[in-house]
DNA sequence: ATCATTGCAAACACTTTGCATACGC
DNA sequence: GCGTATGCAAAGTGTTTGCAATGAT
């Protein structure tokens, strides 16, 4: 992926293109480790090198309302981030920590079970322990 | 639900009744309403009167644990608990935060899908804006 | 030149911890 | 009476805010 094709994509959703917001826009696309905030800055911070916290969340946030990314609540301890927005579910191992990508099942949304509320999201979480956990509590 | 029937079900689940823990799980029993920490805190402080919001967490935290209650991370500023353990879904209000049940859609967890992970916990999320809510901006 | 974005430091909110006191059995 | 639970105050952590400096067009 190009840097111009990462700049049309954020124009075409009417975000101005900054070098932050390219960067993270770029990391978001390319990764699949479901990042937090703070992943993110670590990751960046050389490549950018003025790049503070504070935009990576505000950019995050701008992100995910404009829904090119999906903020992930899986984690009580902190929010993940999804630059693949296409429908999934996600698995947290309890052990390590990570979050994984899992197919979304099937799921019967009837009209009727949702009781006159407007839904707009789905999200579907697995929790337990992951398989390279297991392997290694062998 | 009497007094002494709290006390039985703290008891099978090898926790010792304390008045704080018998008044908490009778909340959680008889309340439909995924309370935070804070809001069983400020709701029970009157009838226990020296409660701390530390024991509401420790609490809690114990009964998620046993099994007792169920961890809620739907809304990504705070935890809701739920008494309540069959299995069901929750709906979050966008626009007023309260958590609803919602029925549990049938969801085909064929094992082939969990690519080796040991999956204990299922949780679906649905996330929108509810009829009251709905109702009141029309 | 103008308006939006960034980055720092400080503030915030929720949750956890350490430890002396009080409670349950 | 002994071991556990409680409650206070303080610390911790992830996230947000206010605002001056900087950047994009």
């Amino acid at each position: 992926m190009s840097t111009q094709d990462v700049r049309q994509l954020l124009v075409e959703k009417g975000i101005s293109a900054s070098r932050p917001r390219m960067a993270i826009l770029n990391y978001m696309l390319t990764h699949y480790n479901h990042p937090t905030a703070d992943d993110i800055f670590r990751d960046l911070r050389t490549e950018v090198s003025s790049l503070s916290l504070t935009t990576v969340y505000n950019t995050l946030k701008l992100f995910a309302e404009k829904g090119i990314c999906l903020s992930l609540t899986i984690n009580e301890k902190q929010v993940h981030f999804d630059g693949h927005t296409h429908p999934h579910s996600h698995f947290l191992c309890n052990k390590c920590g990570k979050v994984y990508d899992l197919p979304q099942p099937e799921i019967h949304l009837d009209a009727s079970m949702l009781e006159g509320h407007n839904v707009t999201d789905v999200h579907c979480y697995y929790k337990g322990i992951c398989s390279e956990c297991m392997k290694k509590s062998n």
